[in-house]
DNA sequence: CCCGTCGTTATTTTT
DNA sequence: TAACGACGGG
């Protein structure tokens, strides 16, 4: 296609905007942050702007970078883009941290790694910690784990003060310093570092910044209220925007002079230089926010254009260190932004929205936008109270079989749920009654031990300094290399703090080793440099698959597997076997390798082979794990109190809830359908359970409503009509209440009271009300269902 | 080294 | 309840 035709192409995709996602695609000149509501076209804008700028504003796609969050959204939108602009093709779009691995494949040696570094995952991480400090309980490892990861998600070191912000356990910045260097001697690196890392060397390496400034002049971001610090400050150092500390002696003169300034020395230099910068790009004036700090530009030559898109309501992985501060403050850090909100959506009817709408309103942080239905009203939203989570189960089966015998697909449904642990239920109950299922997200399929397994043997293969590989496979199956032996061989290795090769090194330990250790360190090293070597004198001509049936039959785990299989009656050869099969698409060569080993480390989920098409199946998913999705049809269960949202959230941590919930309803496209039981099996025992507040907070003309409406709901919706208390982000379920001493109680059974005391026994919180007619009685408030009121005046 | 039993523990997890 | 990990006997 020529560029005019392409040019007249995308005429044709332009005039599908609406007004303002054409602004949004048009906009230039400052930063642009995109408010983009649920289903309201934000992939359609980021997409069409890529080819825009690439036809019409002749940017070269080459220096065009969007960062999305998941492969899956990377890759649908390379492919949207490429489909109405050819060249973009050239752009990079890729997932934050596969951005990460491609600078630091360019940059390891200015990051202290290897260039043939490959990725550890959380297990992995919990193992370093338990070499590095010897001595802690599982449980104290994975936490320390836990927290170096959230420490790397805010770019902490273990050095910085900030690091009581992370634990305030004074042990802590040892075992991450300790875990770092462990980490660093093997040339590896985590998830962490693959922000953090091209964070520092950026922030560190002024001549790098300048070459990666010159490559980017458009950076875009997706989903970005789900960024976190470390990728926020990659953002800054990517668009130039990042702050260098007033102590910049390793900014040398050469690094600035392409500014064209004069060499005048002292601090002025850097403000001249910030002064010239901002008027040379008027808009894009960065403002000094603290005394301590210095803007430097080190490429004065122009500003990439920066756009984020995102929704604040959306933000729902501020556990895992998201912060939707830096949607909510982006204005501020990037001034002279342009908002633009995008607020018609597409993809539901009103009614739906309508309830989405009520319950996201309660939050008080937010930037706040309405969305406005593009569809019609649709059907009226299900509310269905249910007695147990069998009748929940059994309640989702019959809707869903009802609409199959009408001609409504199974895959046009999706039950959502709050924790994994809800899908067995539902899992039970539709094989029981025949009804195809597919569960989202559960087991990994690389985090099975057979898969884990064969990738630590091309781990090790790409790199010999690989402890953790090394020591998963070195005796795997058993051939009397214990873990004694492991750690000499690995010291055995560790020179001067610098880790060798640990197959060199189980070459020279089996010297002296026992005769049954030396005859299985024989067989795995001989292994190992037949592997090596066939990598070595590789050319290309085939592809990985070959290799790695190679590994997985001469290692010895492809039988050992095959065994366990038998015994256990599971799949793992299945599973080696669709391992092989993704290879395929991958050369046999060192690149090759790494390659296939980046793609797997950073998506975790298996890439469909071609033509295995899914089956027609009703989704069993999370919560969590359906934003960007959505059905015909949806589901979402156990909408109780202590489940949903969870018993211990309040304030911050319960807008989340909500949002959650938000996410949840905008996915439904023609119908929703809410549950909420009475009662659920917990730990073990049955609870009694209340309503999700989120429910009265929709109102009770959102929903059409079936079963049995608990007394909680009909009173909390019974207040106004609709359960809106102005300026209440206070949720209206009595249990949220205060239950202090005077307040006024209703009781089904007891009639009027008032609390006289309250106290907590066996970490059970327990009020005494004293009735009008009825004497003192005691109730744990958690566990009344609906029977207890708080009388309001 | 493997397997059974007992005890412990129960969110969400794009990468 | 159930699932998983730790531990000890064969």
């Amino acid at each position: 296609m020529s560029s005019e035709e392409n040019e007249n192409n995308l005429d044709y995709y332009l005039s599908l905007l609406n007004e303002e996602q054409n602004e949004a695609v048009r906009h230039e000149g400052s930063p642009l942050l995109i408010l983009a509501g649920a289903g309201s076209g934000k992939t359609r804008v980021i997409t069409t702007k890529i080819a825009y700028l690439i036809a019409k504003k002749n940017i070269n796609p080459f220096s065009i970078l969007a960062v999305t969050f998941t492969k899956k959204a990377a890759k649908e939108m390379q492919e949207r883009a490429v489909a109405m602009e050819e060249r973009a093709a050239n752009a990079q779009i890729r997932t934050f941290h596969s951005f990460g691995a491609w600078f630091l494949r360019q940059f390891a040696s200015e990051a202290g790694i290897d260039k043939n570094f490959t990725v550890y995952d959380d297990d992995d991480m919990i193992t370093i910690v338990n070499k590095a400090v010897p001595g802690l309980t599982k449980q104290q490892a994975s936490l320390a784990a836990k927290r170096i990861s959230l420490a790397k998600d805010y770019c902490i070191t273990p050095d910085s003060k900030d690091i009581i912000e992370i634990s305030n356990d004074k042990d802590f910045p040892i075992i991450y310093e300790a875990y770092q260097t462990r980490l660093r001697s093997t040339g590896n690196v985590d998830f962490g570092d693959l922000i953090m890392l091209p964070v520092q060397v950026l922030e560190q390496n002024p001549n790098v910044q300048k070459q990666i400034n010159y490559r980017f002049n458009v950076i875009m971001v997706d989903e970005y209220q789900d960024s976190n610090m470390a990728q926020f400050r990659l953002l800054q150092a990517l668009a130039g925007f990042n702050d260098t500390p007033a102590d910049t002696n390793h900014v040398s003169i050469s690094d600035i002079t392409s500014s064209a300034l004069d060499e005048s020395e002292g601090p002025e230099k850097f403000s001249i230089l910030r002064q010239t910068d901002s008027s040379d790009t008027a808009s894009n004036t960065k403002h000094s926010q603290g005394t301590d700090f210095e803007q430097v530009r080190t490429t004065a030559l122009k500003m990439p254009y920066i756009c984020v898109v995102g929704d604040d309501d959306q933000s729902i992985y501020k556990f895992r260190g998201a912060e939707v501060q830096n949607i909510l403050s982006f204005q501020k850090q990037f001034p002279n932004t342009k908002l633009i909100r995008l607020e018609k959506n597409y993809r539901s009817t009103a009614r739906i929205l309508q309830v989405a709408d009520k319950v996201v309103s309660k939050n008080e942080s937010r930037l706040g936008k309405t969305l406005v239905a593009a569809r019609g009203d649709g059907k009226q939203p299900v509310l269905t109270f249910l007695d147990t989570q069998d009748d929940e189960a059994e309640f989702c089966a019959s809707l869903i079989k009802k609409a199959h015998l009408k001609g409504v697909p199974y895959q046009d449904w999706a039950i959502l749920y709050r924790t994994n642990a809800q899908s067995l239920g539902f899992e039970t109950e539709f094989l029981h009654q025949k009804i195809p299922y597919t569960i989202v997200g559960s087991l990994k399929f690389y985090d099975r031990e057979e898969i884990k397994d064969i990738l630590a043997f091309l781990a090790l293969i790409a790199n010999p300094r690989d402890e953790i590989a090394f020591r998963r496979i070195v005796n795997k199956p058993a051939r009397g290399i214990g873990g004694v032996a492991q750690d000499k061989i690995v010291a055995l290795a560790l020179q001067d703090g610098v880790m060798g090769s640990l197959i060199k090194s189980a070459e020279k330990y089996s010297e002296t080793a026992s005769k049954k250790a030396k005859e299985g360190l024989t067989f795995f090293t001989s292994q190992m440099n037949d592997y090596l070597q066939s990598l070595e004198s590789a050319t290309g001509e085939d592809n990985l698959s070959v290799f790695v049936e190679k590994i997985m039959n001469s290692s010895g785990l492809l039988e050992y597997h095959k065994t366990q299989d038998e015994i256990a009656d599971t799949q793992k050869v299945l599973n080696l076997q669709e391992l092989s099969n993704s290879a395929v698409l991958y050369k046999f060569t060192q690149e090759g390798l790494l390659d296939f080993l980046d793609h797997i480390e950073l998506d975790r989920t298996l890439e469909k082979a071609d033509g295995q098409e899914e089956a027609d199946s009703v989704t069993l998913i999370t919560l969590h794990n359906t934003k960007g999705l959505e059905f015909p049809r949806v589901i979402i269960t156990g909408l109780e109190y202590g489940i949903f949202p969870r018993q211990e959230k309040q304030n911050a941590e319960l807008e989340e809830e909500r949002r959650l919930f938000y996410v949840g309803i905008t996915r439904a496209k023609d119908e929703l359908y809410i549950t909420s039981c009475a009662q659920r099996r917990l730990y073990g025992h049955i609870q009694f359970m209340e309503p999700s507040p989120f429910l009265a907070e929709a109102g009770k003309d959102s929903w059409r409503l079936l079963g049995k409406v608990p007394r909680a709901f009909a009173y909390a919706t019974s207040k106004d009509g609709d359960g809106t208390e102005e300026n209440s982000s206070q949720p209206t379920n009595p249990l949220f209440a205060k239950w202090s001493v005077g307040t006024r109680i209703y009781h089904d059974e007891f009639g009027y009271g008032q609390i006289v005391r309250t106290e907590t026994k066996d970490s059970e919180f327990v009020i005494s009300v004293s009735f009008e007619n009825s004497g003192i009685k005691k109730f744990l408030p958690e566990y009344q269902s609906g029977s207890l009121l708080i009388v309001k005046d």
